[in-house]
DNA sequence: CGTCATGTTGAATATCATCAACCACGGTGG
DNA sequence: CCACCGTGGTTGATGATATTCAACATGACG
């Protein structure tokens, strides 16, 4: 199963932290000079879908960047149902939950077939002390994180269909500042998924779609979206 | 406007990092050596219940820690309501939401008279460079945020009344782990405030606690909570 | 071709928000 | 000192909205 817009990747074993920076979308490589030099390597790693990057409770060891793929970010209650708690696309990082209880506090699970970046933190922390850039880009990725979660509580309090919008802006924002097509595109994520995340049932998610589809506003087939309207979208 | 338990706080003007390691509750200061001679000095800074430390879109300058009194952080919709992100109290850190774009990205407001310890961002980065158990704590007090952050959205989805219920023992636990009663406090916000926070009309937040007091679970005296039952509350 | 997982749609129900009346308290000014 | 008013809080009635239960459709996969 694979994204019917994914861009051809060269899957190399490893990246340099010059691709790290490109694909953090924080700053050009060309900005920053002497990094040929820098030995370090990332390691790669590959996942299938449906299968957990980490689990919860698990020793914290890495920090993860996607480099192909979708991830959600989920936490199971005692009573067996799931939480989404994120989704992760190309160029996210993830992990951060780790550094707290140096366990992770979620489990990570593949959407799809995935390639990671896998960055050791000491590795990375030892990296930080020479490197004032590296330093400054670690704490705008972590504040990065922190707003965005802010802005997601925004969410609570909203009308379930104004929230399903909302979220189909985000994701063909993410879709956009990554170089593919903001109108058409996948959503990776089952409706359930969609739902728990939002906060509100898979039925809602999918009558919400159901109406903006027949009001023109967007057109489905399945977990392929078209927005057709996107300035009635909001 | 004064907290009956409040403890009677010394109130030079300045603190020290071993005051600051204290207040944050991470570390104990005596675990670490070498700090007498630090020659970093915090000003203390007063604000009056009602006004706000710093305004959203503000040049971000310092992070904060409360060493007295409450806080709440909003964010303004364009229709006039507030939306409560979250509270402060004492020994909380703030301002960390202005680290991304260099700007604060809420408003923090005074709910009652307080008394801020103010770190500038740029003089704390340079002692983190000096001092590898202090960068090891700011990682750790950026994270707990973040985890914070995750443990609130998984109030979504969960019905009014245990919502209001896991805010109180929240509350309780928050006042317990800073040395005071658990079982006896006051809430210094307003229903309407709660309930912003919680994703709920205040009506709702006053129904669910008079159901609680009903039940015999909890007693009310306007803001004064008292807990007569703990095990039943979750 | 059957089976399973996923998604759609309908009807009934529960939950919460809204509107509104009312109460308690604190402060102000006569 | 007391009448007045405003804010914050409680409680009730009503209606909107989302959940739940259920039936059915569709595509994927063996």
């Amino acid at each position: 199963m694979c994204h019917p817009f994914q861009r051809v990747e060269r899957t190399k074993p490893f990246s340099t932290i010059r691709d790290v920076y490109e694909l953090l979308q924080l700053a050009r490589p060309s900005q920053y000079t002497g990094w040929a030099d820098t030995a370090a390597r990332f390691q790669h790693k590959r996942v299938k879908a449906g299968h957990a990057i980490y689990r919860i409770e698990q020793a914290f060891e890495a920090l993860y960047i996607v480099r192909f793929g979708f991830l959600k970010m989920i936490l199971n209650s005692v009573d067996g149902d799931e939480r989404v708690l994120s989704f992760a696309m190309e160029g996210d990082f993830f992990g951060l939950d780790g550094i707290y209880h140096d366990r992770y506090a979620v489990d990570s699970i593949a959407l799809t077939d995935c390639e990671l970046i896998v960055i050791p933190f000491k590795q990375l922390i030892t990296l930080v002390h020479s490197n004032r850039e590296l330093e400054k880009i670690i704490y705008l990725t972590i504040s990065r994180e922190l707003l965005r979660g802010l802005s997601q509580s925004l969410l609570n309090n909203i009308k379930a269909p104004t929230r399903v919008a909302r979220f189909l802006e985000t994701q063909a924002s993410s879709y956009a500042s990554r170089g593919y097509s903001s109108q058409n595109f996948l959503l990776p994520m089952s409706r359930r998924d969609i739902g728990s995340y939002l906060g509100l049932s898979l039925e809602t998610v999918s009558r919400s779609l159901s109406a903006m589809a027949s009001a023109g506003v967007i057109s489905i087939d399945r977990r392929h979206i078209q927005i057709l309207k996107p300035e009635l979208l909001h």
